[in-house]
DNA sequence: TCTTATATCCCACAAACATGGGATACCCCC
DNA sequence: GGGGGTATCCCATGTTTGTGGGATATAAGA
């Protein structure tokens, strides 16, 4: 049984959620507050719930400050937060925040079910829209390492050592002799003025190369 | 109708998906190829599709790679990673180079299907443990002492390897013993279940510890 | 009190790595 | 045609690392 609890300062869309969750056999509502002040009133250790369902905009304080709270004293608790706000800002001041999930109101009740019951079980969800905007964040990062002095036998190497493999391990993943292997990686390590196989890990997984 | 490419190397999943998809009244597969290779072979304006839907580990070029290649030349194109990897740095080369989707080879067709559309129609679509990596990369400042199981002298000798410093090194630097810097080394090792100072600077780096 | 975890040090041996030499072959470019 | 870069292989030598054994001391728990 999910317990889940949800704020929401909309009379129609709080109560008929509320109803929806309480239909459901594997979860119940514990908690229906119209404000975080209501709902941080009755929260404690004994009634907390293991989802929070919480809109941003609500009179009072906001979501996203009211998340920050509960997350600080109760650990454990995953917070999806339930809105209109399609904005960047929000999204990532959420994000940064703690949120689990991020559920814009016009999802479905069943998708809305299912994404409870995903983040319950240690997974997260967000709508599409949503996971847009987060995705197009992660694209803006994309435009250095063209700079990179490598060879595609040399990156292939690289990534090897990356992956933590042995030089015999690398030799026989790329079907070369092992002498082949210490070749390159004595031209890599010119390239890069390193001396050891730590040096170049660090160079790839940091975006240097 | 949706023009959906797959680049797999495993057989029995390339067609079962290729299948599936053409099965599907608003969808069409246009290519199924094994490499990142022999679907540029065929790619061109006329074949681009609306979905690739890419493997990352694939003999030859990786997916990864590949989807830098198609993203550079053809905008408009939308690439899923499909694959089995949960690993931090995948998942975030994945999305820095251009991915709108990330999921995983255990995503049911109807998910699959589902996930096709909604990045067909301009939204974005992740594995709930994809997503919950991502959410966590925003999560800042909290999660750290939870996962990791070192003591502050051991998170010390990780940082002196993450640093690329030598045995010596990091015992100078702390001013204690060579002999000591082993010995915690060894403790390191046996808590991270590793073998070798690379794995160490893996986890380290990919936020694992 | 006894165990456990931590931090400090030592020894010895094997494996892996770093570095210096080579060599051959291919391809591109001037 | 020759020089430069790449890819492939080999050898030798010394250093660093990985792993197995120890030892001592202290602090924290069961």
């Amino acid at each position: 049984m999910i317990n889940v609890a949800i704020v929401e300062d909309d009379d129609v869309i709080r109560e008929g959620v509320k109803e929806y969750l309480d239909s459901q056999e594997n979860m119940v509502c514990t908690a229906a507050k119209s404000s975080v002040e209501r709902f941080l009133a009755i929260l404690n250790e004994e009634t907390l719930p293991d989802v929070i369902l919480m809109d941003i905009g609500l009179p009072g304080m906001s979501g996203i400050s009211g998340m920050k709270l509960i997350t600080e004293k109760y650990t454990g608790v995953s917070i999806i937060m339930f809105t209109v706000y399609i904005d960047s800002h929000k999204i990532f001041e959420s994000l940064c925040a703690g949120a689990s999930g991020y559920l814009l109101k016009n999802t479905s009740f069943p998708d809305m079910k299912q994404a409870i019951e995903t983040i319950h079980t240690g997974g997260s969800m967000m709508s599409p829209p949503i996971a847009r905007k987060v995705m197009e964040h992660f694209h803006t990062g994309r435009k250095k390492q063209v700079t990179s002095p490598l060879t595609d036998k040399e990156k292939e190497i690289v990534q090897g050592l990356v992956d933590g493999l042995s030089y015999k391990m690398i030799a026989d993943s790329s079907s070369i002799s092992i002498e082949t292997v210490r070749s390159h990686i004595k031209n890599i390590y010119k390239k890069l003025h390193v001396h050891c196989k730590a040096d170049v890990i660090r160079k790839s997984l940091t975006g240097e190369i």
